[in-house]
DNA sequence: TGACAGGAAAATA
DNA sequence: TATTTTCCTGTC
């Protein structure tokens, strides 16, 4: 068991779940999260965070990086609450963190999110990280691995066919048997424009999860990933309405090289104002 | 039970 | 190039 000092006002509930991640697994207090081959139990006491890994070691570093933890919140809250009419919205959303999760389970999670609410995507994944990944046992209970690339091209029809992806389906297949690790980390290098031109050649990602993809895993904090939330939420909050790409457009105009961080805030607000009015 | 929720791609103009 | 239509599954 490790600690870990967090930055003030840091929300791990909030982080794990907002809707940037899927496969979390809450027991009482403790949290269940795969980083890498390894099942990390994280549990948050005030403005400290305890870590214990199962499976491989876990270092602090790795941890802090998953998390978003070295990404300075007091610059970003104070730069998008310079956005005028947006400081209410961040009163609202304080804790959240960006966390820098792994592309090839982030483009799936995302290929599989399309047309798709939360607890169905978390359904998708799970059944098929129960069906191809590596169990691991916490003393929290038993934690599956999302599988690689090499064990998701070994399952049979019938298999993929029990995940009921529907249209998603071929896109999922497309992807797992072309994928190239070397390929998915040179996008991962290159700039903005470039990465995002390169995302939308895979099929099933259009622009919306090509946000989602670099927010997510590719170090992107100004992309702006525009679903019904955002587009709701930019609308009330701003006026802003249009299609996908003009919303995102000026979403990244609006707040710039954080916009990430915005769009995050928006999309837990929107959602928090809409369960509260239920 | 039919209405509704939710993005990408193909079709159309 | 911009707008419209089609695609699937799950929930209430």
């Amino acid at each position: 068991m490790q600690k870990i000092n967090l930055p003030q006002g840091f929300s791990l509930e909030r982080t794990l779940t907002c809707g940037q991640t899927f496969r979390v697994l809450k027991k009482g207090d403790v949290f269940l999260y795969q980083n890498g081959g390894s099942v990390l139990a994280l549990k948050q006491e005030g403005n400290s965070l305890s870590f214990e890994s199962f499976g491989k070691e876990t270092s602090e570093d790795s941890v802090k990086s998953l998390l978003g933890l070295n990404d300075d919140f007091a610059l970003i809250n104070s730069e998008l609450s310079a956005v005028k009419g947006f400081s209410g919205v961040i009163d609202k959303t304080l804790g959240i963190s960006i966390m820098r999760q792994n592309p090839f389970e982030t483009t799936i999670s995302f290929m599989f999110s399309v047309q798709s609410a939360i607890p169905l995507i978390r359904k998708r994944l799970n059944s098929l990280s129960e069906i191809a990944g590596v169990p691991i046992e916490t003393t929290y209970g038993k934690f599956y691995l999302f599988p690689s690339s090499s064990s998701l091209r070994q399952l049979s029809d019938s298999e993929i066919k029990s995940l009921r992806l529907g249209f998603r389906e071929k896109w999922f297949k497309e992807f797992i048997m072309s994928y190239n690790e070397e390929k998915i980390m040179k996008i991962a290098d290159m700039p903005f424009e470039e990465k995002e031109k390169e995302l939308l050649k895979i099929k099933g990602v259009g622009i919306k999860v090509a946000h989602c993809i670099m927010l997510f895993s590719m170090n992107e904090l100004s992309a702006f990933p525009v679903d019904v939330w955002i587009k709701r939420g930019m609308e009330s909050l701003f006026g802003i309405t249009g299609t996908t790409q003009k919303v995102t457009r000026e979403g990244r105009k609006l707040f710039g090289r954080f916009a990430g961080y915005a769009q995050e805030y928006i999309y837990y607000y929107m959602r928090k104002i809409a369960k509260e009015g239920e």
